[in-house]
DNA sequence: TGCCCATTGTCAGAACTCTGATATTAATGT
DNA sequence: ACATTAATATCAGAGTTCTGACAATGGGCA
C-alpha cells in the first residue's frame, strides 16, 4: 500500500478554492472566521454574536430585544437567545420598562461593560487582518457584495396594506 | 403605502450597511444567504450544510465522513451530525468498510440521488443571483477575498515537530 | 365600550457548529 | 511482541439559528 500523501480533491482541482462556488465559500468564510473570532475572544468567554450583541446595546441602550433582532437581521426567538445566555452570564441586566408593560429595558452590568473593553480591542484587530491586501476600491466591492449577498433576509416587509 | 417608517439606526447612520465592520457583514451576509437557500429548498427538506455534503458525496463517493469534514473546513464532529440526519432521512447508506475496520463506505440512496437532482437546481439559481451586477473581475475580488477571510480555519497544522 | 390586530416576549423542537472526552482500529517504533 | 502514536468515529454538552405556537400588552376602530 503507497502512501497516497494527502491527495484530497479540491487543492486546485474542483469547487474550492477562488473558483467554488460563491455560496459554499461564503459559508467557508464566515464559519472561518466565526472561529478565529471565538478562539481570540477564548480569554473572554464571549461568542461572535454574544460580542455583536454586547456592541448593539452599548452603542444603543433604549433599544429591546425585537428592536435589537431587526437591526442585526435575526429573528426575535434567536436574539432572545443570545440575550439569555448573556443575562446568565451577568454580562446584562433587564428590568421591566416603566411606561410600555411588555417592552424591558436592557443594560450593560459593570462587568459587562469590562468584558466588552477587552474583547473590542481583540476583535478589533482581527477586522483589520479582514482587509489586508485588498485596495480600496476592492473593500468597496467587498462590501458591496456582502450586502447584496445577506438581502435583508428576514424583512418581513410588504406590511400587508 | 409607503410605511417608510422604520426609522431603526442603521439605515445610513451606523455600523450597518455597506459602511459597517467586514466582519459583521460577513456573517449577515452568510446567515442571510444560508436564510434564502433554505426557503428555497424547503420543498426538498434539506438544509444548506445538508446539500453541501450530498453534492460533495455525489463528486467523491470514496471519501469518509473525516475525508468530507476536511474538505468542507469542519470539525468531524460536525460532519458526523450532519450524515446522521442525512442517514436518519434514508439520503445516505453507511456499511462497513471492507480492508479499512474502522472506515466506513458512504453512498447516496435513490431518494438521496432524486433529491440531490431537484435541489442542485434550485441552490444553482440563486448561485447565479450571487453574481448578478457584479463585472467578472469584481468576482475575482469577491473569490479572493472570501477564501482569504475563511483561512483554511481548522487546519490542525503544525503537528507538532 | 369592546373587539381586532400588531408588537413584544417566550417555550418547544430541530439542525448546525464548536470543544472536550472516549473507544476502536491501523501504523509505527524499539 | 508490545507500546506508542495516529486516524476514525462517536457521545456529551453548549451556543446559535431557524420554524411554529403561544401569552400578554397596547392601540385602533365599529
Amino acid at each position: 500500500m503507497g502512501k497516497t500523501t494527502r491527495l484530497l480533491p479540491g487543492e486546485g482541482t474542483d469547487k474550492r478554492g477562488p473558483d467554488g462556488y460563491l455560496g459554499y465559500l461564503l459559508r467557508q468564510a464566515a464559519n472561518g472566521y466565526r472561529h478565529r473570532v471565538e478562539t481570540s475572544l477564548r480569554e473572554t468567554g464571549l461568542t461572535q454574536p454574544q460580542f455583536a450583541a454586547l456592541t448593539m446595546l452599548d452603542a444603543y441602550p433604549e433599544h429591546s430585544s425585537a428592536d435589537l433582532a431587526r437591526i442585526a437581521l435575526l429573528t426575535p426567538q434567536t436574539m432572545s437567545t443570545i440575550l439569555r445566555n448573556l443575562e446568565n452570564a451577568a454580562l446584562i441586566r433587564r428590568h421591566p420598562h416603566q411606561e410600555h408593560g411588555r417592552k424591558r429595558r436592557i443594560e450593560l452590568t459593570d462587568a459587562g461593560r469590562q468584558v466588552l473593553v477587552r474583547a473590542k480591542r481583540l476583535v478589533y484587530a482581527l477586522e483589520t487582518d479582514l482587509a489586508e491586501g485588498f485596495s480600496e476600491e476592492e473593500q468597496r466591492t467587498v462590501r458591496r457584495w456582502l450586502v447584496a449577498a445577506g438581502g435583508r433576509s428576514l424583512e418581513g416587509g410588504a406590511t400587508k396594506p
